[in-house]
DNA sequence: TCCATTTTTGGGATATCGTTCATTTTTGAG
DNA sequence: CTCAAAAATGAACGATATCCCAAAAATGGA
């Protein structure tokens, strides 16, 4: 099965062995927090999936929690790191919303497991996705500023787009809506916000060269072993 | 704490105490389930809330499954008769979308067990919640057929605006939205549906009597002992 | 090659899970 | 009240959960 294949195992490789098997057991805890969700998940399955052993995943991680918290935050910066990174041309924030959106969707389902655990966990983890909605609120914000956007942002307003980006993933995912969910919500979002039609209907349905999303994990290149003294216990 | 109180409960009250057990467990089945959703609710922790025995369980319903869609069942069909019961005289469709919204907002508010319990079990029981979407899906038909909602409908887009509902239900049951949570979401669907912004803000946020919702259960008047012969199930 | 350090191991303590079923308690008609 | 039918009980079972820790294995610099 997933032995040392996955996102974050390929991108650890060159790293130390404990780099290696923390990698291994976020690869296999996101395959099965997107099986059975947050609350369904269980350590021992992930560590079954992980092919580890059970006491080796308190080595490196205290709890579900955890490991959730720390596969996600990794997921949700990287991504928006890329994402922000394909659109540094981009200036009008209508444009940057419907790419980004666009680009999220389309990447969540070249990596399924990666796009059922963000729709399985998020609403368990508001805080850890947080900062999605706060990327979004800033692009929205900025579109309001540039006049682009007639309707006035706010969270609530923020929290309905989210849930309805959400929504049409879900719906790309489980395969009921094909590739072009992406500017279908792209264009109900901006009808909603009252930009006018023809130009919501222009952006969400413009042909955009979507970039294939590196590896969505990069190894953030920490060396092996730099120079450790004495250990020190913390907390 | 919830000993024979809950809705349920109270409804089954002049019932037999097959009945009555039921209805208990069932109240206390939205009690976990709204906290710990679906997937980390368990059979034990259910027979606790209701005080009875964990065999008793195993009496009125086979697993955990069985409860969540015999609660779920009812809880949507109470309340979507109820509310077209409350809407009889509506004929315009957006209107009648409006007000479904938000009583519906209101009413999962005002038994706040049911609502979380809605949202965190619709996701893993989709079938079972489809009834909700089919009749927002025919509300939003005959608007398009009066000629008063322009946007075509289609199940990707029924998919949207019940996320977008459920996410204005979750932040006002979270304390994020006050009561203009459904007057907020109803403008902004109707403004998605391309529905004229004038006309969209008269509806969603013209006054209404919302109706308190009976007791969420009606008791389907069942005679306590009718005479029965001979057992038969039906379906 | 050797060996101190790092890392993994897997079994054990303890708790809870779902499920069954022989037994006890409750119910209500006669 | 009597007593058969209906309903509820809770002990008991095996599976599985979390979490810890003494011991084994792997690593890598000298």
């Amino acid at each position: 099965m997933t032995l040392t294949s996955g996102p974050f195992a390929t991108a650890a490789r060159q790293q130390n062995k404990s780099a290696r098997t923390r990698a291994r057991l976020m690869d296999a805890a996101v395959e099965v927090l997107a099986r059975d969700g947050f609350e369904g998940a269980s350590v021992n399955e992930i560590v079954r999936v992980a092919d580890v052993a059970n006491g080796t995943f308190y080595v490196h991680f205290r709890d579900k929690e955890e490991i959730t918290v720390a596969v996600s935050a990794r997921i949700i910066s990287d991504l928006t790191d890329q994402i922000d990174q394909a659109m540094a041309d981009l200036d009008d924030a209508v444009e940057r919303f419907s790419f980004a959106t666009r680009q999220f969707i389309e990447f969540a389902c070249g990596l399924p497991q990666w796009g059922w655990m963000i729709i399985r966990c998020a609403p368990a983890l508001r805080d850890t996705y947080q900062p999605m909605e706060t990327h979004l609120f800033a692009d929205l914000v900025r579109g309001r500023r540039q006049g682009r956007i007639p309707r006035d942002i706010d969270a609530f307003l923020v929290d309905t787009i989210f849930a309805m980006i959400m929504s049409a993933l879900a719906a790309r995912l489980r395969g009921a809506a094909g590739p072009e969910a992406g500017s279908r919500v792209s264009e109900l979002v901006l009808n909603m916000l009252q930009v006018p039609p023809e130009r919501a209907q222009a952006v969400a349905w413009k042909a955009v060269e979507l970039r294939e999303i590196d590896l969505p994990v990069l190894p953030k290149t920490r060396i092996p072993r730099p120079r450790a003294p004495v250990g020190d216990g913390g907390a």
